[in-house]
DNA sequence: CTGAAAGCGCTTACAG
DNA sequence: CTGAAAGCGCTTACAG
């Protein structure tokens, strides 16, 4: 900035201003300062902008890393939303991948010890003493994609309750009755939340909501289990997720039941599982698109002002069809 | 800073020096600085220090967004195995997701634009006029596990060429001598590379070269294609990704042929592909942590030296050894 | 419309 | 062992 002053023989102020379309320039002048910067390949610093200013036009993005093995693309393509967001908002992304290691002993990562980032967005599922740790901390932050009621921490979640509610609903609107959810009600509130979507809409449709139909998917650690089908087959399953899903068409596949003729399937997600199973899953996606940017503008709003408070917040995904699903009526 | 020094009726100076582990405070007074720092739960200002010294201590990823889909989180995964050895360096990472639309229309990132990195690492292929521009830059870069021989930029390459040789000579310690080679050899360099592997082997044990055992996967354009099995089926195949692997193992099960007991198969890689199969792929698995780690020792080398050169280094990949290949020697 | 001065929070080189 | 001074590259508030 100084060279570009220097060869111009003006002040550096004259260059900040023009530079950063401020008023005070002549219009003429401005033009000449831009295209000189050009020429000369000067490159701005954030750097020193940031210091004077108190921001560093990052905000952190967290991800447990059991979140992000090979099976597990889903966060990281979160992650390339955000990111795509922020850019629009002149801010950088810092993606954060927080090792089970330091999630146990509760170590608060770099960029937050170096202030090289404005907030934090936290991405899937973090332990209660982390979650309290980052409640402490002197920094925006917002739960993406799941919350924690043992502190009040803006989230910004899926709406899985209306999610299945509709997916469920559409079931029924192609002639199925006898539906069964899969998954373990216990495991996750997100699970329970799904189920509680399943019954409401059986219950708004009269339909008596059977024990048996009721499937867990993995024990109480979160590891998946054998699938009991139960001996009075539904003519359709709901699945809490795709990958569960998955499971299940290979299952029915091998007991020789064929989907969707004998049977339909639905999952929820649309991840990489819903493409793989022959058929293609008729499920349920998260709006990544939607959800951050709405996180993205919660976190900037709580950046230039720490009292902002927004809550839990959920996002309805969409169900997208393909041709797990068979339709009753015809 | 100051407030930490003013607390103890010292100046700015000898904190700096405490907190940082520098000569020239009594040990006494440091143990104090120490403890009062941590009490006041002060965090360090790396803006400030960054700005003195002209580092960000950040290294920018720039991984092309084609590489991140749903059923790709390869790079991703690459992505945690660096960010992990740049935490080791008191340096944090940068993921930049590079659209199609910017690397078309050549469009350099933010964190180039605003010196948020001290230098770049590009995680896969990037097209040519993108690297010309990287090139350009009067930043550090590093690409990792893909070159370009319109330039010399320093790269960190899986050795393709080696790991296909070596998986080639497990299928002929295992008994086969009809093995096929599945992949487009003129789509991309690192497929030819693997080609010219097996092929070695080939030689090594003096086994002719079939035409018709080099069979394509993909167009011109990388699209894939369907796979034509030879009339003279090989005992085993060898593909030049998971993938492919995948692919060509559900086609010869419709056509009735069983893997490994008839056939066996080998894929490259080892990404998820590799464990969805039935039975389990045998495969190369890149070392992404070795090829990690040396391409942040470069590149930070680099940062304090301009003017170093490592040209291109390959890093060995290990074999996998799973359930698609048969023993024939049995 | 233009610019001199001060300051963001740190570190380095030097003086005491 | 301790500290006063200067400077990193920008911006803001103010004066001319």
């Amino acid at each position: 900035m100084r060279d570009i002053a220097e060869k111009l023989s003006i002040s550096s102020v004259t260059v900040s201003k023009a530079l950063n379309d401020k008023e005070g320039v002549s219009d003429e002048l401005k033009e000449k300062i831009k295209s000189v910067a050009e020429e000369m390949g000067y490159r701005f610093n954030t750097l020193a902008k940031s210091m004077k200013e108190g921001y560093s036009y990052n905000i952190g993005v967290i991800i447990p890393e059991r979140f992000t093995g090979t099976t597990q693309s889903f966060y990281l393509q979160f992650y390339q939303y955000i990111s795509q967001v922020l850019d629009s908002r002149q801010y950088s992304g810092i993606l954060h991948i927080l090792s089970e290691e330091d999630e146990t002993s509760v170590r608060l990562p770099r960029i937050y010890n170096e202030r090289k980032a404005d907030g934090f967005i936290i991405l899937g599922q973090i332990n209660n003493d982390y979650a309290a740790a980052i409640y402490d901390m002197d920094v925006p932050v917002i739960f993406l994609d799941f919350y924690n009621d043992q502190n009040n921490i803006d989230s910004v979640l899926t709406d899985n309750f209306y999610g299945v509610y509709e997916a469920t609903n559409y079931l029924i609107k192609s002639g199925h009755r006898k539906i069964a959810f899969v998954g373990n009600i216990y495991a996750t509130s997100s699970i329970q939340d799904r189920y509680l979507g399943y019954y409401k809409s059986l219950l708004e449709h009269r339909i008596r909501l059977e024990e048996s139909y009721v499937i867990s998917d993995r024990d109480e650690r979160g590891r998946f289990i054998d699938i009991d089908l139960p001996a009075d087959l539904p003519t359709a399953f709901i699945c809490n997720c795709d990958q569960v899903a998955y499971n299940l068409i290979n299952l029915l596949k091998k007991k020789g039941i064929n989907v969707p003729e004998d049977c339909s399937v639905m999952g929820f997600d649309n991840d990489i599982y819903a493409t793989l199973t022959e058929p293609q899953l008729t499920t349920v996606a998260v709006d990544m698109e939607e959800m951050s940017r709405v996180a993205v503008k919660f976190i900037l709003e709580k950046v230039r002002d720490k009292d902002k408070k927004y809550g839990r917040t959920f996002i309805k995904g969409n169900i997208i069809y393909r041709e797990s699903v068979r339709d009753l009526n015809n």
